[in-house]
DNA sequence: TTGATTTGACCACT
DNA sequence: AGTGGTCAAATCAA
């Protein structure tokens, strides 16, 4: 935790205050001639900040209180599916897996790696033979391809081209999606420890070699999100939201200043995710979209919410990764991204709300 | 010749 | 027992 909230604090705080803000609203307009739609309008979001909160505060406990534990009780009734389970990558079990083995060492020959296992997903989008701006900064070499029951593709592993020169025991997974041929879905394991982990460029492989070598732009070196990335958009930051419309519905739309509401460390811009379905994001804050930007759609997440979302609480979340993260993402293209600035001082807050008071938080 | 890829087999995990 | 992840020998390519 840095400074005196953590990430998911300051963002229970908005949320319970955008809660309080909106049901000042629905009175308001109990006492005006306002129409019904708009009060249940009012009711669905007051009900949705609520909600929020409630799954931010079931994140925020103990390591023991798996997400998919959340999701499957109480108030995640409303929100089918899950981040994680909804994709068919391991990602919260081998969080455990790996915190696990990181206290517990096993016999390191064994062909089983006890490394510790940050899942990253990154979906590659590499239609019309681009080359998909997935530099993660390090050369890969493939050690296995193996068909995947209930895959059309087989999915194909690669680990790290210093693993022994350096001890780099980062590896990934690419498997081309099902559901889209051209969309190829990258799973990162481990923390890249290479000293060109985010230097080396590689030159552009070839359309078909893309599957094998998914090149560039999406170092994601440990922290588990799910992310998906379609290069061809005027944003590599776009989501394709066909195929996250379940995840993102766990996903609390809450968009922000990182400054305000980064991750422990603060300061940077860590990731961008672009809706493309504005009903989606109906259902959210207004204080989290532009209005004069209904197009755009833009939100962003900081990478630690994702990785609480994905069950995994920040451990593993330095500045510099971070910052590594973002520079890859946001280097193909130069797509500006909407600042959306989101703080506490855009709402009241009741000073006598004791906050801070020890407890309060779980 | 060297490094990368392929692929069958082995092993861990559930 | 089924499945996924990894190993390592064989093969390929530069």
């Amino acid at each position: 935790m840095e400074n005196s909230w953590s990430w998911e604090q300051k963002t229970l705080v908005s949320e319970l205050i955008q809660g309080m803000e909106l049901t000042k609203q629905l009175r308001q307009n109990l006492g005006a001639k306002s129409s019904a739609e708009t009060r249940e309008f009012l009711l669905q979001k007051i009900l949705s900040s609520y909600e929020k909160a409630l799954l931010i505060l079931k994140w925020s406990g103990p390591m023991g209180q798996r997400l998919t534990q959340s999701l499957t009780q109480g108030v995640t009734s409303s929100l089918p599916g899950s981040p994680i389970s909804a994709d068919e990558s391991p990602r919260s079990d081998d969080f455990d897996r790996g915190v696990k083995d990181q206290h517990e060492p096993k016999d390191l020959s064994k062909k089983r790696k006890v490394l510790p296992r940050w899942t990253d997903l990154v979906r590659v989008n590499s239609e019309n033979g681009l080359e998909g701006p997935h530099d993660d900064g390090c050369s890969w070499r493939k050690y296995g391809q193996k068909d995947i029951l209930g895959a059309k593709y087989p999915r194909s592993y690669y680990r790290c081209t210093f693993r022994n020169t350096q001890s780099c025991l980062a590896t990934k997974q690419v498997q081309r999606s099902d559901d889209d041929p051209s969309v190829f879905e990258v799973t990162y394991r481990g923390k890249h420890t290479c000293s060109q982990g985010s230097n080396s460029v590689q030159p552009p492989p070839s359309p078909e070699k893309q599957e094998q070598k998914p090149n560039n732009q999406n170092y994601v070196p440990q922290l588990q999100y799910v992310e998906q990335v379609s290069v061809n958009s005027p944003t590599n930051l776009k989501v394709n939201n066909e195929d996250l419309k379940h995840k993102e519905m766990m996903a609390p739309p809450f968009s922000f200043h990182s400054s305000t509401y980064g991750c422990a460390t603060g300061g940077d811009n860590f990731s961008a995710l672009v809706l493309e379905n504005e009903t989606f994001l109906g259902s959210f804050s207004q204080s989290f979209l532009s209005p004069a930007t209904p197009e755009s759609n833009y939100y962003m997440t900081s990478p630690c919410r994702m990785n609480n979302l994905a069950g995994i609480h920040d451990v593993q979340c330095s500045k510099s990764e971070l910052t590594e993260i973002i520079s890859a993402n946001t280097s193909a293209t130069n797509s500006p991204i909407p600042d959306l600035d989101f703080s506490l001082d855009h709402v009241q807050i009741d000073t006598n709300f004791p906050f801070d008071t020890p407890g309060f938080f779980p």
